[in-house]
RNA sequence: GGUGCGGUAGCCAAGUGGUAAGGCAGCGGUCUGCAAAACCGCUAUUCGCGAGUUCGAUUCUCGCCCGCACCUCCA
């Protein structure tokens, strides 16, 4: 990388520290995130791993780096099926439309669409090879069920990423005898063989160890490698896969292939819900629904948690959001100033300079978005203080646009335009236009009354030098 | 029991071996008919507690207290 070129820095659960990272081709970014299980829409929670891949995706192509992520859907597991079984529907029928609802939850929080989003059941003939290969090379043996099971005491890296050595996982608080025999407890199956369930809810499928489907951790793996290869430049997700998922992820995939499976591993940190884990089945999920429902603009959401490292917990509290609606309205204000102002100063340009130079540098730092948002700020105010001056300077601010829309290009945290309502807004211009001759004839009390009453039905004025603005509050 | 993370102003939250970013809220001022928005100023002598190392610690070490998460299928 050319010495001009700025350090790119990533927290790596596998060396525990901060490195430097570049693509391995020293162009294109190969990333695998893990996606939903599409069984249930996913919560906030969910979506803050999302979010975190997107802050990611996003810095890296800021850098200057192509991006291609590749984000799986699982849609065979345990849950699907149960679910499945519960509706009487097949896997497909209960996965088709919770997909759909991922997609429309993604991009109303704006989060960019992967490159590709592989569904485990389109791989089926990929993670079959993958475990021929895995019993060839003598670390996977099929058991007594029929199923087939990596046995973890013969990849001697088992436990690296999670730093669990596998004494401590045997006595371990919860080890889960389940429905499958396999020769060691923590032996993680790859091919798990069909039972009745499975096959009336179409969830089997042949193999050369009879009909089955396949395991959690065997569907990453057989999808990251026939998409990206054998060796990942980023694999992240959620800090709670480090263990088993990730942990066997690496073994059954280097296991294979001999190659190291992915560079960086990167694991977002959980947001909490008053206090505590949000999770499905603690029942303590807000959904992005609900939030849209409440009139929680994406941008807020953004916001909320960006303005937290991602490795650190965020606990999602209604104060926080609503500071986070507030912040997020002062950028909308200053997007609009900058849009419709005519001239800026030399200084514009000088705050506009540092203002990206100081969010890249945050942002390469590890992904540093509360201090990547203090930049953002300070560049407001900044800003805002020049363009009071009401200079004349079109290249400045020229300067300060291109400087607002690099940075929001990663952060994207502009609330959206309320949606045009003709009715509603004919409504308001009428009260306008009799207020403005209130206010000519100096009749300030009815201009009051009139203020008074917008206000009630959620309108805030604000009058200008160029007229009288208005917008909904909410 | 093991592993890991965190405790910074009313709230959210960065950060550093050299004396505390940013946001929200609040207060005072400018502007405004009044507001709103914007701007200016103020708001932690202090970073869970105790000890140690150091010229100097919120930042390093040790101990303690509190909270959270992971330890087989949960982002």
């Amino acid at each position: 990388m050319p010495p001009s070129q700025p350090e790119f820095r990533l927290f790596n659960t596998m060396t525990r520290s901060v490195e430097p990272f570049a693509p391995t081709d020293g162009d294109t970014v190969r990333i695998y995130s893990c996606g939903p299980t599409v069984y249930n829409p996913a919560h906030l929670g969910n979506f803050r791993t999302f979010l975190f891949a997107d802050l990611m995706r996003r810095a890296l192509r800021l850098r200057g780096w192509k991006v291609r992520q590749v984000m799986n859907l699982t849609d065979v597991d345990d849950k699907i099926i149960r679910r499945a079984q519960e509706q009487g529907k097949t896997i497909r029928e209960v996965t088709e439309p919770v997909t759909k609802v991922f997609h429309e939850d993604r991009a109303y929080l704006r989060i960019e669409p992967a490159e590709v989003y592989p569904k485990a059941t389109d791989y089926i003939p990929q993670m079959i090879v993958l475990v021929e290969r895995l019993i060839a090379r003598g670390v996977a043996y099929q058991a007594e069920d029929n199923s087939v099971y990596f046995a973890i005491d013969r990849f001697p890296g088992y436990g690296r990423l999670s730093r669990l050595d596998t004494r401590e996982v045997r006595s371990g608080a919860r080890v889960a005898q389940d429905d499958y025999s396999k020769e060691n407890a923590q032996d993680f199956a790859l091919w798990k063989s069909a039972k009745p369930e499975d096959e009336a809810s179409g969830a089997a499928w042949d193999s050369p160890w009879g009909r089955g489907r396949p395991g959690w951790h065997l569907e990453c793996s057989a999808m990251a490698i026939d998409l990206l290869g054998e060796t990942l430049d980023i694999h992240c997700g959620g800090i709670d896969l480090i263990f088993p998922h990730h942990e066997d992820e690496i073994a059954q995939s280097e296991a294979a292939t001999g190659a190291t499976f992915s560079r960086f591993w990167c694991h977002g940190a959980f947001l909490l819900t008053d206090g505590s884990k949000m999770a499905k089945r603690l029942g303590n999920v807000t959904t992005v629904q609900g939030m849209r429902e409440a009139q929680i603009s994406a941008a807020a959401v953004r916001h909320f948690v960006f303005n937290t490292h991602y490795r650190k917990e965020l606990n999602l509290s209604e104060e926080a959001l609503e500071a986070s609606m507030n912040a997020v309205r002062r950028v909308g204000d200053f997007a609009d100033r900058l849009a419709t102002a005519t001239g800026g100063t030399t200084e514009l340009a000088v705050a506009a300079d540092s203002a990206v130079a100081e969010v890249e540098a945050a942002l390469f730092d590890d992904l540093n978005a509360p201090n990547a948002l203090a930049g953002l700020f300070t560049f407001i105010t900044r800003a805002n203080a020049e363009l009071d001056k009401r200079g004349s300077d079109t290249e400045s601010l020229e300067r300060a646009r291109a400087a607002f829309a690099r940075i929001n290009g990663v952060l994207d945290i502009v609330p959206e335009r309320q949606i045009d309502d003709p009715e509603l807004a004919a409504w308001v211009e009428e009260r306008l236009a009799g207020r403005r001759a209130a206010r000519e004839r100096r009749d300030f009390g009815e201009a009051d009354r009139i203020r008074a009453e917008l206000a009630e039905r959620g309108i805030t004025i604000e009058d200008t030098s160029a007229g009288t603005k208005w917008k909904r509050s909410r």
